[in-house]
DNA sequence: TACAATAATGCAATCGTTTGCGCAAGTCAA
DNA sequence: TTGACTTGCGCAAACGATTGCATTATTGTA
């Protein structure tokens, strides 16, 4: 069965293409008549416009990319979510794609939302500024950055939290609950979000004046397995801390494994802090204090800030827009 | 910065588009020397193919897509994740989209999607078979359903757990720890995960001579205030149950607030036990035992068996996959 | 040198829409 | 009756790629 055309639309009624259309789009004069009788048929053999055509036609898709991480994180499905929902409201596509925390599957999933189309990007980008927008230059179309902005994207749009502050703020509460034996799991320096969390975290204990201990402090990837191992070399070395930070929730769901499997009580024998293990049931992650970007938010805001580039005038203004992180399970702390 | 197309590239270096075209792609005979010079042109003047165009001229998008009742829901995410993974191997592009829990909206989903014209489809539907299937008929296009087959749609391709089973299975198991007073809060008995389900904990019960109590079995959309609300409920009755069987995830986690709401104690005074609610990090859930559907297994599959009918021969063989479930914090249990 | 075989390239149609422009028929006022 | 408008419709050119079928250039062989 094939689909069915304006063409044979066109055809059985003794019409022209031309016609058909615009009596299915409404624009242009059509005779009332005419236009019954066209979306009859059309509604009776199933007609569905191609868009494929249509966009090629109009140089326009409607639709929006978006490439994250980690899909099966819930910080990030979350945000697509957000993103997700206004793009319904405008009447648009989100094109999701996944690059599993490697630079290169980022690469080739922007080239291929880019070849596919899309009007506009929204990425949660993983590295250093993807060589692809060094290439084919930001003015081409709507790009947005969130969660972090790569090294060398600093003149492209943001919606985030304001990381340092976060890590700085976060840490002091630490320190004000009289910890003063704290490490650090950070996240990759190259992506701002990493390094800005690292930065406050030792800016707090610097101010405080608390003692950098090295062995307690590591970069790492975003991965559970990195956070589980890098959690036991701390645990095997010979003093401990009492706290650990996270950068994000991956590294504390492994670090937890490997706390536990150590015998450790959390979080009477060592305190779980981490970014962003927010869980929304309030219950599971008692143990972990959590500050938390807010997802959704962020994902409706960055994609609100492409509609609007995409419709309105300051196509070239480039804004960073920096949301409020929140606590969970502050209260126990 | 307007595109650079295949046109560009000829005019430049004096050829026709046609041989621009083949020397990029490799397709024909095409001199050594213009290929280099095509492909150097191409590279330093950033060219990218312009997909509408390819696709409408082949016929073929190489895209598949997906549609899911809540993205932020893990079960989902990983799924998508597994799909993802899936397309990316065998050069399709995943296209995601939320339907919110709303038939409605899935079947605007579902429209969007093939008007894109994906080349195959996988479904998490939320109701009966979208009229949008009776219409555009299965033999266009590869459509597999995964998580449960809705009504009217039992010639579809499936991929899932079989639920009856495992519900029945779940719980025998209950009972035989000992408890006698249990209830469940069900799915949606128009989407036969949830009626299958319910289906098989009721055959448990008659099977064990265990009374079946009509305040404490409830049918309920899947959500968290669902959940919670229903969970209230039966917690206000005159007698309680001692154990409660839900029929997902976000049922259980809104009936848990309601549950710690009301002081008891998981799993001393109550025993919470849920489809779905698998938590990667073995720690997050452990008063929640669940029997898990094996979500990124069944992205996979899902896709795997797009991809095997869209180029094999046996386009019209519909195929039930039924995968094995796995149970978690069941070492407690 | 001539003719065939082969290599390299181009023409033009095609995929399914949309839309500027033109044309015929109908309406209306003077 | 004429000229000016309006209405309803169609022609044909886009959009940017791919490809069957020429056509031309090159090489090889007798």
């Amino acid at each position: 069965m094939n689909t069915v055309t304006l063409k044979d639309i066109a055809d059985q009624l003794g019409l022209s293409v031309t016609t058909v259309s615009r009596a299915l789009s409404g624009n242009g004069r059509v005779k009332k008549e005419t236009t019954d009788k066209v979306v009859e048929l059309a509604e009776k053999s199933n007609y569905m416009v191609n868009s494929l055509a249509r966009s090629l036609r109009l140089s326009d898709t409607r639709s929006i990319g978006i490439v994250v991480p980690d899909i099966s994180n819930n910080f990030f499905s979350n945000v697509i979510k957000g993103a997700q929902e206004v793009c319904h409201e405008r009447g648009y596509m989100l094109m999701v794609c996944n690059s599993d925390e490697n630079a290169h599957y980022e690469e080739e999933a922007l080239k291929t939302l880019l070849e596919k189309q899309v009007s506009g990007l929204i990425v949660a980008s993983v590295g250093s500024c993807p060589k692809i927008f060094s290439r084919y230059p930001k003015n081409r179309l709507p790009v947005v950055y969130i969660d972090n902005v790569p090294t060398g994207a600093e003149n492209y749009d943001l919606v985030s939290i304001d990381n340092y502050t976060a890590a700085l703020e976060f840490t002091r509460s630490v320190i004000s609950r009289g910890y003063r034996e704290i490490g650090m799991i950070a996240g990759p320096r190259k992506q701002s979000s990493g390094l800005m969390r690292y930065k406050g975290f030792v800016q707090a204990l610097m101010d405080e004046g608390v003692e950098l201990v090295p062995e307690w402090i590591v970069e790492s990837e975003f991965s559970l397995e990195s956070g589980y191992e890098n959690m036991k070399k701390i645990l095997s070395g010979g003093k401990m801390p009492r706290a650990m930070l996270f950068a994000n929730n991956k590294l504390a769901y492994g670090a937890v494994k490997a706390i536990l499997e150590a015998g450790l009580r959390i979080p009477e024998d060592m305190a779980v802090v981490s970014f962003d293990a927010f869980d929304h049931t309030g219950l599971v992650t008692p143990q972990i204090v959590s500050l938390n970007q807010p997802a959704e938010e962020i994902g409706r805001r960055a994609c609100e800030r492409i509609v609007e580039k995409l419709s309105g005038s300051d196509h070239q203004q480039v804004k960073h827009v920096f949301l409020k992180p929140f606590y969970t399970n502050g209260n126990s702390w």
